[in-house]
DNA sequence: TGTCAATATGGCAGTATCTGCCACAATGGC
DNA sequence: GCCATTGTGGCAGATACTGCCATATTGACA
């Protein structure tokens, strides 16, 4: 957990060493195992074990870099931290608090906008899996509420913490959060569905909404 | 998971014979052990034999009463779940859906308002044990989220496959969630810190805030 | 370039979680 | 009081996860 918490502040070093780049490209490839396997026949048929060994690497190593096989599925987890963290030095302490919260969130959207992007299509497979696995829902939104606690605390630091109310503050979050998970479900749902779908349009619809 | 669904649809028989009685007095021993047991010393050190032992249960039993040691330890849920489902026959299709769903989800501090009710405590008690353990919490989020999937199936059923957008439809639920959650947990806080609460009144700033 | 500290990996043992199956006991309707 | 239904416990077994140690690889620095 202190992991991710420095995952969200620190700025990421890009190709820090050979190290570094070896480490994310084995989780890159535990990864593609998981979501090949779990794509193929369920979670829940699917061991660690078999994870392991069709990434070619031990299950013991498996849990050095997931906490379970769930979370082995959704890396989006990582761009989504990574977009937060980019996003959190520019936001105003003066300005209105919700506005500003959606404006951090809005950065979560943005690498999908384009359908046909490499990373839309990713998200959309992954949508796909979560949408037919609870157990990947569950992950998720145990995921989320890990993020939206480190935000929480980024922001409190950030805006000060007597300039806030600790109730407004969590709303502005989640509503941000739920606005955002909202609007990439439905978006992913008409593009499955095989009609046209416009991320843009869907989140400005959410937000206005939720206004 | 589709006993759960029965739970928020059906309308709870009362007293259905000595079975159902005894049944529910088992449940409340096993809440009772869990949440002594997580008090004592924490959620990671106690075992599933150690709550179901001091419930005076096997451990097989146990897992027919909770698919977990975490879940034990939160039997609002069932309140929660109780409420809705008194609550969802007076929804009215034709209002507004944000404000009706925030009537429905109303329904869920009710207990709580008077801070020296029973309910009120107990509710005191888990909070204190959830804000202490993530555990908990990933197990609340968790909750959380089949309760919200459930809730849109039946709203979507109650409205009208085609009277409301889905989109639409998911963020008043989660949000109307986030509300009373945030509210819920502020006033926890603030008691907790020894500071008076007035849960009516925070939930009233919860949801002006959110609109 | 060679050496050393830091770090990644794998294997192993051990514990805990959770489930299916079976036998047995308790209950409640008739 | 008989019988179908339902709750309970025990057992075996699969899987998830962790701590520990040995080993290998890497990267920094002399």
């Amino acid at each position: 957990m202190s992991a991710r918490t420095a995952e969200l502040r620190a700025i990421k070093p890009a190709g820090q060493g050979l190290r570094e780049r070896r480490r994310q490209q084995t989780r890159a490839e535990i990864t593609d195992a998981a979501l090949e396997l779990f794509a193929q026949g369920s979670v829940a048929a699917t061991t660690v074990d078999d994870i392991a060994s069709a990434a070619g690497v031990s299950p013991r190593t498996f849990f050095r870099y997931f906490a379970s096989k769930e979370e082995a599925a959704l890396p989006v987890h990582q761009e989504f931290n990574a977009a937060l963290a980019d996003g959190l030095p520019a936001v105003d302490p003066g300005s209105d608090l919700r506005r500003e919260v959606n404006g951090l969130y809005g950065l979560m959207v943005r690498p999908y906008l384009d359908n046909d992007s490499p990373a839309a299509q990713r998200m959309l497979q992954v949508s796909r899996l979560i949408r037919k696995e609870p157990a990947l829902r569950a992950a998720m939104v145990r995921q989320n509420l890990e993020r939206t606690e480190e935000v929480q605390q980024a922001l409190a630091a950030r805006l000060g913490p007597e300039r806030t109310d600790p109730l407004e503050l969590r709303l502005a979050i989640d509503i941000a959060s739920v606005v955002v998970r909202a609007s990439l479900d439905t978006w992913a749902s008409q593009l499955e569905a095989g009609g046209p779908a416009d991320l843009a349009a869907i989140y400005r619809r959410a937000l206005e909404f939720a206004k």
